[in-house]
DNA sequence: ACAAAATATGAACACATGTTCATATATAGA
DNA sequence: TCTATATATGAACATGTGTTCATATTTTGT
């Protein structure tokens, strides 16, 4: 009765579980923090660092800051009054990289 | 000169590829298109069926179809006056499988 | 050609989101 | 304790985004 089923039983993800994954990937969804994940990347570095590269407001960086590290992708550590920050999941850059993958494949067509 | 260097340098991803790379995470950063890849995950589908399973309305999915079509993760197929959506990347499900093992990982701890 | 069914699309509206500006907090040094 | 530096945060503002409603388009059957 669950495999003869005259319709297609789903993949079984509750919603919750759906919304949690759209939500994780709506962090990868803006510039800013894909730049600064990117930046990460290449190891730990200082806010005022970031805002450099990026040559963008310390505030503006201090806040997507916020949102990554709420999130737990982004780990802070302190060293007197300068904050370094670091990737905190080991695969945050598997899911970089699978996407990378995918636009550059695209583009290779 | 450039290992010994004084400063890392960059992983050289130019400005358009991260944009480019937030856009694409940005389509699977809302409710409706995650639940619609996830239906999709199990095959071919028609817009009056996904609008029946996700319980909206058969504008708000046409609308999220056209986005994801546009993008080129997602085909149609006309049979008659009905359209089927399928995936059209290969690496839209490998993706989507990533964020899902992370988030629940994180669950898991 | 006409009516019905399936899908697409434009406009309007409500809501979410990112940046900026001003300011608060925290730490180091004198 | 006072000042300077680094970071964080709240409010305001502008922009982006998703849904709804109405309507257009496409195709089938008569």
């Amino acid at each position: 009765m669950s495999i003869s089923g005259e319709k297609q039983e789903k993949t079984g993800l509750s919603l919750d579980t759906l919304f949690e994954l759209s939500e994780f990937f709506k962090f990868f969804g803006d510039t800013t923090r894909i730049r600064i994940i990117e930046i990460l990347l290449s190891g730990e570095i200082s806010v005022n660092e970031i805002a450099e590269k990026l040559n963008l407001g310390q505030s503006a960086v201090s806040h997507q800051l916020r949102i990554l590290r709420t999130a737990g992708l982004v780990k802070p550590r302190r060293v007197g009054r300068t904050v370094f920050y670091a990737l905190d999941d080991e695969h945050i850059g598997l899911i970089f990289n699978t996407g990378l993958a995918h636009i550059l494949h695209k583009k290779g067509e």
